[in-house]
DNA sequence: TCCATTTAGATGCATTTGCATGTAATAGGC
DNA sequence: GCCTATTACATGCAAATGCATCTAAATGGA
């Protein structure tokens, strides 16, 4: 294994730890607002984006990057608290169909502020080419 | 609050996906290893810059963003591992200076070659001025 | 000096995660 | 149709995490 150049180490540095800082800072301002964490929300935003058709626990899946046992867990919390709904799935007697809710739809909405407050004050030392850059320059990143 | 900017909100979605991604990755091809996670080298590498002054448990929190009962408990594991030491702090009886063993040292050797692999494979198709910018733009992000 | 405040670190308890495995249903070869 | 392999999802158990709180020592007045 020959050694990674030194910029690509930094790359690398720089990409663990402020991306670490970033999402640490997003987890406290919903907490701090008395709001459930950053997966609830990305769980309820893509609920929301399938509409009435809903997601399969797997689909669900693949868009959180969750392992199988942590999206199962998730929904299962989410249901709890009413904020998605399953049906069983009329394709597979294996599956389930999981919806979104009102409440669902609610708690998402009285979270986005909060959330956008934080990815705002992340971003604010940057101009808007330099975001639309490092934007271009993540999504080149494998693997 | 104003909504960020689409290009903000890209860089953000990026950020946190493709961030996620390569963490997973470097996880993965570590436990594929049969080694111990990003976690354990991280201390590791800390303690190892350390030197024979070695550093105390509030030291090595800051410089790897744990919260304080992280730190606790991860040199507590370290420790059993028998891959540090723990020693009473001569100019404050309440703290403990940590020190890297020689083992702690071999086992980051070997662990070197599986995470720069991982690195290396991440960034394979960014060429090494991107790389650069990408450090850059990083590291001008907040808070 | 004495007391209140702050700092270093540990830890009990509840929640969450990881890992392995289990159950049930579909898919694919033959 | 039948048997095997695969896919969808759940779950028991151990380990890790988060939260609040505790102890002990240092610090900073008055």
């Amino acid at each position: 294994m020959t050694e990674p150049a030194p910029d690509i180490v930094a790359a690398w540095v720089a990409l663990a730890t402020r991306s670490r800082r970033a999402l640490d800072h997003a987890e406290a301002a919903l907490k701090a607002a008395g709001l459930p964490g950053l997966a609830w929300y990305d769980a309820l935003l893509e609920l929301e984006k399938a509409g009435e058709a809903g997601l399969r626990p797997f689909e669900l899946q693949d868009r959180l990057l969750l392992p199988q046992y942590g999206t199962s867990r998730l929904l299962d919390r989410l249901a709890r608290a009413g904020l998605v709904t399953c049906a069983p799935c009329p394709e597979d007697a294996r599956g389930q169909v999981m919806r979104i809710t009102g409440e669902g739809r609610a708690l998402r909405q009285r979270m986005w502020p909060v959330y956008a407050a934080a990815i705002t004050s992340v971003f604010e030392r940057l101009g808007r080419d330099e975001a639309g850059t490092l934007a271009r320059l993540l999504g080149r990143i494998g693997p």
